[in-house]
DNA sequence: TCTGGGGTCCTAGGACCC
DNA sequence: TCTGGGGTCCTAGGACCC
Protein backbone atom coordinates (compact mmCIF):
# COMPACT_ATOMS: atom_id res chain seq x y z
CA UNK A 1 0.00 0.00 0.00
CA UNK A 2 1.20 3.05 -0.98
CA UNK A 3 0.41 6.64 -0.14
CA UNK A 4 1.48 10.34 -2.21
CA UNK A 5 1.46 13.53 -0.29
CA UNK A 6 1.05 16.57 -2.60
CA UNK A 7 1.20 20.18 -1.88
CA UNK A 8 -1.14 22.18 -3.50
CA UNK A 9 -0.22 24.53 -5.38
CA UNK A 10 3.65 24.68 -3.75
CA UNK A 11 4.74 27.49 -4.87
CA UNK A 12 2.17 29.99 -4.19
CA UNK A 13 0.89 27.86 -1.23
CA UNK A 14 4.97 28.65 0.06
CA UNK A 15 4.64 32.71 -0.84
CA UNK A 16 1.38 32.47 1.38
CA UNK A 17 2.88 31.54 4.37
CA UNK A 18 5.15 34.73 4.48
CA UNK A 19 1.73 36.64 2.97
CA UNK A 20 -1.28 35.90 4.30
CA UNK A 21 -2.62 38.43 1.92
CA UNK A 22 -2.55 36.82 -1.24
CA UNK A 23 -4.82 34.14 0.50
CA UNK A 24 -7.76 33.90 -1.99
CA UNK A 25 -6.83 35.70 -4.63
CA UNK A 26 -5.72 34.71 -8.15
CA UNK A 27 -1.78 33.99 -7.93
CA UNK A 28 0.74 32.74 -10.45
CA UNK A 29 4.54 31.78 -9.74
CA UNK A 30 6.47 33.03 -12.50
CA UNK A 31 9.51 31.63 -14.32
CA UNK A 32 13.18 32.61 -15.03
CA UNK A 33 12.71 36.02 -16.19
CA UNK A 34 9.40 36.13 -15.38
CA UNK A 35 8.53 33.98 -18.55
CA UNK A 36 5.39 32.00 -17.70
CA UNK A 37 3.10 30.72 -14.68
CA UNK A 38 4.90 27.81 -13.33
CA UNK A 39 2.06 27.64 -10.50
CA UNK A 40 -1.17 28.38 -9.88
CA UNK A 41 -3.93 29.34 -6.75
CA UNK A 42 -6.91 27.55 -7.28
CA UNK A 43 -8.35 31.30 -8.22
CA UNK A 44 -5.95 31.64 -10.76
CA UNK A 45 -6.86 27.79 -12.28
CA UNK A 46 -10.63 29.34 -11.94
CA UNK A 47 -9.65 32.24 -14.35
CA UNK A 48 -8.53 29.61 -17.22
CA UNK A 49 -4.75 30.14 -16.77
CA UNK A 50 -3.50 27.48 -17.77
CA UNK A 51 -0.03 25.65 -16.20
CA UNK A 52 2.91 27.47 -18.62
CA UNK A 53 1.00 30.12 -19.71
CA UNK A 54 3.13 32.71 -20.81
CA UNK A 55 2.87 36.11 -18.61
CA UNK A 56 2.76 38.46 -21.18
CA UNK A 57 -0.94 37.01 -22.21
CA UNK A 58 -2.49 36.99 -18.96
CA UNK A 59 -0.80 40.20 -17.61
CA UNK A 60 -4.02 41.86 -18.72
CA UNK A 61 -5.92 40.26 -15.67
CA UNK A 62 -3.45 41.98 -13.36
CA UNK A 63 -6.06 44.52 -13.59
CA UNK A 64 -10.03 43.34 -13.96
CA UNK A 65 -9.01 40.39 -11.94
CA UNK A 66 -6.76 40.97 -9.57
CA UNK A 67 -4.67 38.63 -10.83
CA UNK A 68 -0.99 38.56 -8.57
CA UNK A 69 2.48 37.38 -10.40
CA UNK A 70 5.15 36.74 -8.49
CA UNK A 71 9.10 35.85 -9.58
CA UNK A 72 10.03 32.36 -8.26
CA UNK A 73 11.85 32.22 -5.64
CA UNK A 74 13.50 28.79 -5.58
CA UNK A 75 15.79 29.08 -2.46
CA UNK A 76 12.51 29.48 -0.03
CA UNK A 77 10.71 26.58 -1.95
CA UNK A 78 13.34 24.19 -1.11
CA UNK A 79 13.51 24.85 2.55
CA UNK A 80 9.64 24.41 2.66
CA UNK A 81 9.89 21.22 0.95
CA UNK A 82 12.49 19.82 3.36
CA UNK A 83 9.99 21.24 6.00
CA UNK A 84 7.20 19.16 4.26
CA UNK A 85 8.57 15.80 3.29
CA UNK A 86 10.50 15.14 7.12
CA UNK A 87 6.37 15.38 8.27
CA UNK A 88 4.86 13.51 5.59
CA UNK A 89 7.56 10.97 6.65
CA UNK A 90 5.92 10.15 9.51
CA UNK A 91 3.02 8.81 7.34
CA UNK A 92 5.16 5.36 7.31
CA UNK A 93 7.97 3.35 7.69
CA UNK A 94 9.94 4.47 4.15
CA UNK A 95 9.62 7.23 1.75
CA UNK A 96 10.74 8.46 -2.08
CA UNK A 97 11.01 12.02 -2.54
CA UNK A 98 9.73 12.22 -6.14
CA UNK A 99 9.77 15.89 -6.48
CA UNK A 100 9.77 19.12 -4.86
CA UNK A 101 6.22 19.10 -3.89
CA UNK A 102 5.83 15.31 -3.84
CA UNK A 103 6.54 12.45 -1.54
CA UNK A 104 5.22 8.70 -1.54
CA UNK A 105 5.30 6.78 1.29
CA UNK A 106 5.60 3.00 1.68
CA UNK A 107 2.54 1.84 4.07
CA UNK A 108 3.81 -1.72 4.57
CA UNK A 109 3.21 -2.76 8.16
CA UNK A 110 1.47 0.34 9.23
CA UNK A 111 -1.84 -0.84 11.14
CA UNK A 112 -4.93 1.15 11.65
CA UNK A 113 -7.24 3.55 10.05
CA UNK A 114 -5.02 4.24 7.33
CA UNK A 115 -7.10 7.16 6.18
CA UNK A 116 -7.63 8.75 10.07
CA UNK A 117 -3.81 8.37 10.21
CA UNK A 118 -3.46 10.25 6.39
CA UNK A 119 -5.59 12.83 8.14
CA UNK A 120 -3.62 13.47 10.81
CA UNK A 121 -0.81 14.14 9.31
CA UNK A 122 -1.91 16.09 6.62
CA UNK A 123 -3.25 18.50 9.73
CA UNK A 124 0.29 18.78 10.68
CA UNK A 125 1.58 19.61 8.01
CA UNK A 126 -0.56 22.23 7.82
CA UNK A 127 -0.48 23.27 10.96
CA UNK A 128 3.54 23.24 11.54
CA UNK A 129 4.76 24.71 7.65
CA UNK A 130 1.17 26.38 6.44
CA UNK A 131 1.40 24.19 3.31
CA UNK A 132 -2.23 22.57 2.48
CA UNK A 133 -1.71 19.08 1.50
CA UNK A 134 -3.50 16.43 -0.42
CA UNK A 135 -3.04 12.84 -0.15
CA UNK A 136 -4.12 9.46 -2.25
CA UNK A 137 -3.61 6.32 -0.87
CA UNK A 138 -3.69 2.89 -2.48
CA UNK A 139 -2.70 -0.22 -3.71
CA UNK A 140 0.18 0.62 -6.24
CA UNK A 141 1.40 4.17 -7.04
CA UNK A 142 0.08 4.86 -10.07
CA UNK A 143 -3.46 4.34 -8.39
CA UNK A 144 -2.32 6.34 -5.33
CA UNK A 145 -1.51 9.38 -7.73
CA UNK A 146 -4.75 8.77 -9.57
CA UNK A 147 -6.05 9.04 -5.45
CA UNK A 148 -3.99 12.50 -4.97
CA UNK A 149 -5.65 13.58 -8.10
CA UNK A 150 -9.09 12.59 -6.72
CA UNK A 151 -8.37 14.12 -3.37
CA UNK A 152 -7.32 17.63 -4.71
CA UNK A 153 -10.08 17.80 -7.40
CA UNK A 154 -12.77 17.09 -4.84
CA UNK A 155 -11.59 19.31 -2.43
CA UNK A 156 -11.23 22.26 -5.64
CA UNK A 157 -14.07 21.08 -7.50
CA UNK A 158 -17.20 20.54 -5.28
CA UNK A 159 -19.73 18.07 -6.67
CA UNK A 160 -16.68 16.45 -9.26
CA UNK A 161 -16.23 13.75 -6.53
CA UNK A 162 -17.76 12.41 -3.72
CA UNK A 163 -17.15 14.93 -0.66
CA UNK A 164 -15.75 12.54 1.52
CA UNK A 165 -12.70 12.07 -0.82
CA UNK A 166 -11.98 15.53 -0.45
CA UNK A 167 -8.04 16.23 0.75
CA UNK A 168 -7.44 12.65 1.60
CA UNK A 169 -8.79 10.13 -0.74
CA UNK A 170 -8.15 6.09 0.02
CA UNK A 171 -8.89 4.05 -3.13
CA UNK A 172 -8.54 0.60 -1.49
CA UNK A 173 -11.07 1.55 1.40
CA UNK A 174 -13.77 2.01 -1.80
CA UNK A 175 -16.44 -0.67 -2.38
CA UNK A 176 -16.01 -1.79 -5.98
CA UNK A 177 -19.08 0.22 -6.97
CA UNK A 178 -17.80 3.19 -5.65
CA UNK A 179 -14.72 2.38 -7.41
CA UNK A 180 -15.85 2.30 -10.47
CA UNK A 181 -18.15 4.95 -10.15
CA UNK A 182 -14.65 7.37 -9.69
CA UNK A 183 -12.57 5.54 -12.37
CA UNK A 184 -15.65 5.79 -14.65
CA UNK A 185 -15.43 10.05 -14.30
CA UNK A 186 -12.21 10.63 -14.29
CA UNK A 187 -10.10 10.93 -17.79
CA UNK A 188 -7.03 9.01 -18.97
CA UNK A 189 -5.15 12.10 -19.14
CA UNK A 190 -4.79 12.64 -15.54
CA UNK A 191 -3.49 8.66 -15.13
CA UNK A 192 0.43 9.30 -14.00
CA UNK A 193 2.16 8.10 -17.49
CA UNK A 194 -0.20 8.97 -19.71
CA UNK A 195 0.32 12.18 -21.89
CA UNK A 196 -0.75 14.18 -24.18
CA UNK A 197 0.12 12.10 -27.07
CA UNK A 198 -1.33 8.73 -25.72
CA UNK A 199 -4.33 10.42 -24.69
CA UNK A 200 -4.92 11.25 -28.15
CA UNK A 201 -4.48 7.71 -28.88
CA UNK A 202 -6.46 6.21 -26.46
CA UNK A 203 -9.45 8.65 -27.36
CA UNK A 204 -9.48 7.83 -30.91
CA UNK A 205 -9.29 3.85 -29.96
CA UNK A 206 -12.57 5.34 -27.79
CA UNK A 207 -10.86 4.53 -24.43
CA UNK A 208 -11.71 7.76 -22.65
CA UNK A 209 -12.10 7.11 -19.36
CA UNK A 210 -9.54 5.41 -16.66
CA UNK A 211 -12.37 2.89 -16.32
CA UNK A 212 -12.25 1.76 -19.75
CA UNK A 213 -8.37 1.75 -19.60
CA UNK A 214 -8.81 -0.64 -16.75
CA UNK A 215 -10.20 -3.30 -18.44
CA UNK A 216 -8.10 -3.01 -21.65
CA UNK A 217 -5.90 -5.75 -21.87
CA UNK A 218 -2.38 -5.35 -20.41
CA UNK A 219 -0.79 -7.68 -23.58
CA UNK A 220 -2.92 -5.51 -26.51
CA UNK A 221 -1.74 -2.62 -24.77
CA UNK A 222 1.61 -3.40 -24.83
CA UNK A 223 1.15 -4.59 -28.57
CA UNK A 224 -0.89 -1.48 -29.84
CA UNK A 225 1.18 0.89 -27.58
CA UNK A 226 4.43 0.00 -25.10
CA UNK A 227 5.69 -2.26 -21.95
CA UNK A 228 5.43 1.36 -20.14
CA UNK A 229 1.73 1.85 -20.53
CA UNK A 230 1.00 -1.69 -20.02
CA UNK A 231 2.65 -1.79 -16.57
CA UNK A 232 0.27 1.53 -16.07
CA UNK A 233 -2.68 -0.69 -17.29
CA UNK A 234 -1.43 -3.40 -14.43
CA UNK A 235 -0.64 -0.73 -11.84
CA UNK A 236 -4.11 0.96 -12.40
CA UNK A 237 -5.66 -2.97 -12.13
CA UNK A 238 -3.75 -2.91 -9.03
CA UNK A 239 -0.95 -5.06 -9.61
CA UNK A 240 2.36 -3.37 -8.45
CA UNK A 241 4.79 -2.66 -10.99
CA UNK A 242 6.37 -0.20 -9.94
CA UNK A 243 8.81 0.03 -6.62
CA UNK A 244 9.03 2.54 -4.44
CA UNK A 245 12.81 4.18 -4.37
CA UNK A 246 13.62 5.14 -1.30
CA UNK A 247 17.80 5.23 -1.96
CA UNK A 248 17.32 7.23 -5.47
CA UNK A 249 20.79 6.51 -7.30
CA UNK A 250 22.84 9.42 -8.02
CA UNK A 251 21.91 11.67 -11.68
CA UNK A 252 23.19 9.92 -15.05
CA UNK A 253 23.28 13.22 -16.27
CA UNK A 254 23.38 16.93 -14.66
CA UNK A 255 22.07 20.16 -16.62
CA UNK A 256 22.40 23.81 -15.70
CA UNK A 257 20.45 25.79 -18.64
CA UNK A 258 19.14 29.21 -19.12
CA UNK A 259 16.70 31.38 -21.21
CA UNK A 260 18.46 34.68 -21.46
CA UNK A 261 16.07 37.83 -20.58
CA UNK A 262 17.63 39.95 -23.70
CA UNK A 263 18.47 37.72 -26.41
CA UNK A 264 22.39 37.40 -27.12
CA UNK A 265 23.95 37.36 -30.19
CA UNK A 266 27.84 37.98 -29.23
CA UNK A 267 30.52 35.21 -28.68
CA UNK A 268 31.68 37.35 -25.40
CA UNK A 269 28.45 37.54 -23.23
CA UNK A 270 27.71 33.63 -24.34
CA UNK A 271 31.15 32.58 -23.29
CA UNK A 272 30.15 34.28 -19.81
CA UNK A 273 26.68 32.33 -19.85
CA UNK A 274 28.12 29.19 -20.44
CA UNK A 275 31.35 29.40 -18.23
CA UNK A 276 28.16 30.31 -15.40
CA UNK A 277 26.02 27.09 -16.40
CA UNK A 278 29.31 25.01 -16.14
CA UNK A 279 30.28 25.78 -13.11
CA UNK A 280 26.90 25.61 -11.19
CA UNK A 281 26.80 21.87 -13.08
CA UNK A 282 29.99 21.20 -11.65
CA UNK A 283 28.75 22.60 -7.88
CA UNK A 284 25.97 20.09 -8.47
CA UNK A 285 28.17 16.98 -9.99
CA UNK A 286 30.57 17.00 -6.58
CA UNK A 287 27.69 17.60 -4.67
CA UNK A 288 26.52 14.32 -5.29
CA UNK A 289 30.29 12.50 -5.73
CA UNK A 290 30.67 12.24 -9.24
CA UNK A 291 33.07 12.88 -12.01
CA UNK A 292 31.89 13.75 -15.52
CA UNK A 293 33.54 12.84 -18.50
CA UNK A 294 31.93 14.75 -21.30
CA UNK A 295 30.54 17.99 -21.40
CA UNK A 296 27.26 19.22 -23.80
CA UNK A 297 26.74 22.54 -24.82
CA UNK A 298 23.97 23.87 -26.56
CA UNK A 299 22.30 27.51 -28.09
CA UNK A 300 19.72 27.94 -29.63
CA UNK A 301 17.25 30.96 -30.93
CA UNK A 302 13.79 31.18 -29.84
CA UNK A 303 11.23 28.78 -31.18
CA UNK A 304 8.35 31.07 -31.49
CA UNK A 305 9.82 34.23 -33.38
CA UNK A 306 10.68 34.44 -36.68
CA UNK A 307 14.16 35.00 -38.42
CA UNK A 308 17.03 32.79 -38.99
CA UNK A 309 16.96 29.75 -36.71
CA UNK A 310 19.97 28.46 -34.81
CA UNK A 311 19.98 25.45 -33.08
CA UNK A 312 23.32 23.66 -32.50
CA UNK A 313 24.76 21.73 -29.37
CA UNK A 314 27.96 19.83 -29.52
CA UNK A 315 29.62 17.25 -27.49
CA UNK A 316 32.91 17.80 -26.07
CA UNK A 317 34.77 14.78 -24.18
CA UNK A 318 37.22 15.40 -21.42
CA UNK A 319 40.52 13.69 -21.44
CA UNK A 320 39.63 12.18 -18.08
CA UNK A 321 36.80 12.29 -16.17
CA UNK A 322 36.63 15.39 -13.92
CA UNK A 323 34.49 17.61 -11.36
CA UNK A 324 36.85 20.56 -11.58
CA UNK A 325 35.15 23.70 -12.56
CA UNK A 326 38.17 24.74 -14.49
CA UNK A 327 38.32 21.81 -16.79
CA UNK A 328 33.91 21.91 -17.49
CA UNK A 329 34.55 25.87 -17.95
CA UNK A 330 37.33 24.86 -20.48
CA UNK A 331 35.52 22.19 -22.41
CA UNK A 332 32.21 24.24 -22.03
CA UNK A 333 33.70 27.54 -23.78
CA UNK A 334 35.57 25.39 -26.00
CA UNK A 335 32.35 23.71 -27.18
CA UNK A 336 30.40 26.97 -27.09
CA UNK A 337 33.39 28.44 -29.47
CA UNK A 338 32.60 25.49 -32.01
CA UNK A 339 29.15 25.74 -32.64
CA UNK A 340 28.95 29.60 -32.12
CA UNK A 341 27.63 31.39 -35.93
CA UNK A 342 27.48 35.32 -36.09
CA UNK A 343 24.37 36.98 -36.38
CA UNK A 344 21.86 35.17 -34.35
CA UNK A 345 19.29 35.99 -31.59
CA UNK A 346 19.98 33.31 -29.23
CA UNK A 347 17.11 32.93 -26.70
CA UNK A 348 18.91 29.94 -24.53
CA UNK A 349 21.77 28.18 -23.94
CA UNK A 350 22.71 25.32 -21.24
CA UNK A 351 25.54 22.61 -20.19
CA UNK A 352 24.54 19.51 -19.39
CA UNK A 353 27.57 17.25 -17.91
CA UNK A 354 27.41 13.62 -19.35
CA UNK A 355 28.31 9.97 -18.72
CA UNK A 356 28.94 10.64 -15.18
CA UNK A 357 30.77 8.05 -12.71
CA UNK A 358 31.36 8.08 -8.85
CA UNK A 359 34.45 9.31 -7.78
CA UNK A 360 35.63 12.68 -6.02
CA UNK A 361 38.27 15.38 -6.60
CA UNK A 362 39.78 14.34 -4.03
CA UNK A 363 39.96 10.27 -4.76
CA UNK A 364 40.83 10.96 -8.22
CA UNK A 365 44.15 12.92 -7.82
CA UNK A 366 45.18 10.76 -5.49
CA UNK A 367 45.61 8.18 -8.44
CA UNK A 368 47.23 10.82 -11.25
CA UNK A 369 49.72 12.00 -8.21
CA UNK A 370 49.36 15.72 -10.00
CA UNK A 371 50.68 18.26 -7.55
CA UNK A 372 48.00 20.61 -8.72
CA UNK A 373 45.16 18.58 -8.43
CA UNK A 374 45.39 18.80 -4.46
CA UNK A 375 45.29 22.78 -4.71
CA UNK A 376 42.64 22.81 -7.08
CA UNK A 377 40.63 20.03 -5.30
CA UNK A 378 41.05 21.76 -1.62
CA UNK A 379 40.09 25.20 -3.96
CA UNK A 380 36.77 23.33 -5.25
CA UNK A 381 35.79 22.37 -1.35
CA UNK A 382 36.78 25.88 -0.62
CA UNK A 383 34.33 27.26 -3.59
CA UNK A 384 31.49 25.21 -2.76
CA UNK A 385 31.41 25.90 1.09
CA UNK A 386 31.37 29.69 0.26
CA UNK A 387 29.21 29.86 -1.98
CA UNK A 388 26.84 27.60 0.11
CA UNK A 389 27.31 30.13 2.70
CA UNK A 390 26.92 33.67 1.13
CA UNK A 391 24.84 33.11 -2.23
CA UNK A 392 26.06 31.38 -5.29
CA UNK A 393 28.69 33.13 -7.50
CA UNK A 394 29.75 35.14 -4.40
CA UNK A 395 33.59 33.33 -5.53
CA UNK A 396 34.20 31.92 -9.18
CA UNK A 397 37.15 30.55 -10.81
CA UNK A 398 38.98 33.00 -12.50
CA UNK A 399 40.35 32.03 -15.56
CA UNK A 400 44.54 33.27 -15.52
CA UNK A 401 44.88 30.35 -13.00
CA UNK A 402 43.70 28.15 -16.19
CA UNK A 403 45.45 30.45 -18.93
CA UNK A 404 48.18 27.67 -19.11
CA UNK A 405 45.57 24.85 -19.33
CA UNK A 406 43.69 26.63 -22.08
CA UNK A 407 46.84 26.78 -23.93
CA UNK A 408 47.81 23.23 -23.56
CA UNK A 409 44.10 22.00 -24.28
CA UNK A 410 43.90 24.35 -26.89
CA UNK A 411 46.75 22.47 -28.67
CA UNK A 412 45.71 19.51 -28.19
CA UNK A 413 42.51 20.03 -29.93
CA UNK A 414 43.62 21.91 -32.57
CA UNK A 415 45.46 18.38 -33.62
CA UNK A 416 42.19 16.81 -33.59
CA UNK A 417 40.04 19.51 -34.95
CA UNK A 418 42.48 21.70 -37.41
CA UNK A 419 39.55 24.17 -38.13
CA UNK A 420 39.45 25.16 -34.70
CA UNK A 421 42.19 27.93 -33.45
CA UNK A 422 41.70 29.30 -29.84
CA UNK A 423 42.09 33.03 -28.76
CA UNK A 424 43.42 33.78 -25.66
CA UNK A 425 41.81 37.50 -25.24
CA UNK A 426 38.37 35.51 -25.85
CA UNK A 427 38.77 33.68 -22.64
CA UNK A 428 36.73 35.33 -20.70
CA UNK A 429 37.86 36.69 -17.28
CA UNK A 430 35.56 36.20 -14.24
CA UNK A 431 34.84 38.50 -11.63
CA UNK A 432 35.81 38.19 -8.34
C1' DT B 1 8.52 43.46 -26.38
C1' DC B 2 7.22 38.93 -23.85
C1' DT B 3 6.87 31.50 -24.14
C1' DG B 4 10.95 27.26 -17.70
C1' DG B 5 14.44 24.12 -16.12
C1' DG B 6 15.28 20.25 -14.92
C1' DG B 7 15.19 14.86 -15.36
C1' DT B 8 14.06 9.49 -16.69
C1' DC B 9 13.07 5.43 -19.43
C1' DC B 10 12.24 2.84 -23.70
C1' DT B 11 12.85 1.59 -28.55
C1' DA B 12 14.76 0.99 -33.04
C1' DG B 13 18.49 0.61 -35.88
C1' DG B 14 23.32 0.30 -36.94
C1' DA B 15 28.00 -1.23 -35.84
C1' DC B 16 30.61 -4.69 -34.31
C1' DC B 17 31.98 -9.21 -32.53
C1' DC B 18 32.35 -14.26 -32.46
C1' DT C 1 23.03 -22.79 -56.29
C1' DC C 2 24.58 -21.00 -51.88
C1' DT C 3 25.23 -15.47 -48.37
C1' DG C 4 24.01 -17.41 -40.21
C1' DG C 5 22.57 -16.18 -35.93
C1' DG C 6 22.96 -14.30 -31.61
C1' DG C 7 24.69 -10.95 -28.40
C1' DT C 8 26.15 -6.30 -26.92
C1' DC C 9 26.92 -1.55 -27.20
C1' DC C 10 25.91 2.98 -28.81
C1' DT C 11 23.01 6.69 -30.44
C1' DA C 12 19.07 9.37 -31.68
C1' DG C 13 14.59 10.26 -30.95
C1' DG C 14 10.27 10.01 -28.62
C1' DA C 15 7.39 10.01 -24.70
C1' DC C 16 6.73 10.95 -20.16
C1' DC C 17 7.28 13.32 -15.37
C1' DC C 18 7.28 17.65 -12.12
Amino acid sequence: MYALVDGNNFYVSCERVFRPSLNGRPVVVLSNNDGCAIARSNEAKALGIAMGAPWFEIKHMEFGDGLVGLSANFVLYGDMSDRMHSLAAGLGPTQEIYSIDESFIGLHGVRGDLTKRARAVRDRINQWTGIPCGIGIARTKTLAKLANHIAKTAERKPGSYPADLATVCNLAALPASDLDAVLGTTLVEEVWGVGRKIAAQLHEGDIHTVLDLVRMDPATVRRRWSVVLERTVRELQGMPCIELDDAPSPKKEIACTRSFGKPITDLGPLLQAVSEFASRAGEKLRKQGSLASEVLVFAHTSPFRPGPRFNKSVVVPLRRPTADTGDLVLAATHGIRRIYAEGYDLIKAGVMLLDLVPGSVLQHELDLEDDDCADRSKLMTAMDAINGRYGKGTVHVASTGATEKVREWGMRQERRTPQYTTRWEDVPVARA
